[in-house]
DNA sequence: GCAAATCCGACCTCTTTGCTTGGATTTAAT
DNA sequence: ATTAAATCCAAGCAAAGAGGTCGGATTTGC
């Protein structure tokens, strides 16, 4: 049971650029910098996540990347299923055709229902979260913490 | 996210044997086969499930395996974490001294409150289901297909 | 034109996965 | 006593995935 770096950097990529939503491009270097993460591999991860329409880039000097919409309009589901494909313990609990390739007994697979139970409880907390969720919790947390400035 | 199949095979085998509780030692080929698994690989995970007391064994000719207690008392979980390790899907979630690793944030980091959330939901289903619930759940099955014989 | 940035694809090493193989040992049945 | 059935144990091994790095092409504000 495990969420890949590629999951994980995604995530705290889209976590810090909700953190400036509204303020214009940021570039990755700096966003790398701040999530400390490798900012060539993070580079990878951005294509995808624009192209699945998470993100908007801005190319060229003064360029960089911010959220396609507002972040209470994204979930971390929707980041890691981007980067990681369907959110499933094992490739039988898939939902639409890998039923039978586990087991001869299809959908009704007892086992099966096992895998089924997990993949739903993780999909019910990662869509559950949105960035906007985790924007607030942010800004609480460091408020608590007497840094008011935020950058 | 991804269970391996050490622990999907893990688990089959020891549902197996509980369908089989009450009924002497049942030879590992013959768990492989019903299940069907390989049965060469599936001899690996018997060892660590035998040494963290799940499943007996008897050798010898005649012998095979057993679980080493009633099926109520063995849960999902109990079997994954023996062959998959802690359930957690990222490393810095995995309760004690990861946090720090993970972000200088530590505990209070926003991002890694995720990773602790899908954490405790998937923990939460596998130790709620016990091997009695899925020996039941087959039984139930296979009345319902008109199977009497269960082996 | 220069520098800062995104884009794109190839490459590369290390670890893990998913087995297989070969034997040593135990034990019931003959 | 032999034999055959079974668990035990350790090593090896090919393929895939993880986790990056690198080099360059392109875009664009100054």
């Amino acid at each position: 049971m495990n969420i890949t770096t590629r999951g994980q950097y995604g995530v705290r990529a889209v976590f810090e650029l909700a953190m400036r939503y509204g303020q214009g491009a940021v570039p990755l270097r700096e966003v790398a910098r701040r999530q400390n993460l490798p900012d060539n591999y993070l580079e990878q991860l951005m294509g995808p996540l624009r192209k699945a329409g998470l993100v908007r880039s801005v190319r060229g000097a003064q360029g960089g990347y911010m959220l396609a919409r507002d972040p209470a309009e994204i979930t971390v589901g929707d980041v890691l299923r981007v980067l990681e494909g369907p959110i499933s313990p094992v490739d039988c609990a898939g939902g639409d055709a890998g039923a039978s390739a586990c087991c001869p007994d299809g959908e009704a697979c007892t086992v099966r229902s096992v895998w089924v139970r997990i993949r739903d409880a993780v999909n019910e907390v990662v869509d559950s979260i949105t960035f906007e969720d985790l924007r607030r919790q942010e800004l609480e947390r460091r408020s608590r913490r007497g840094l008011v400035y935020y950058i």
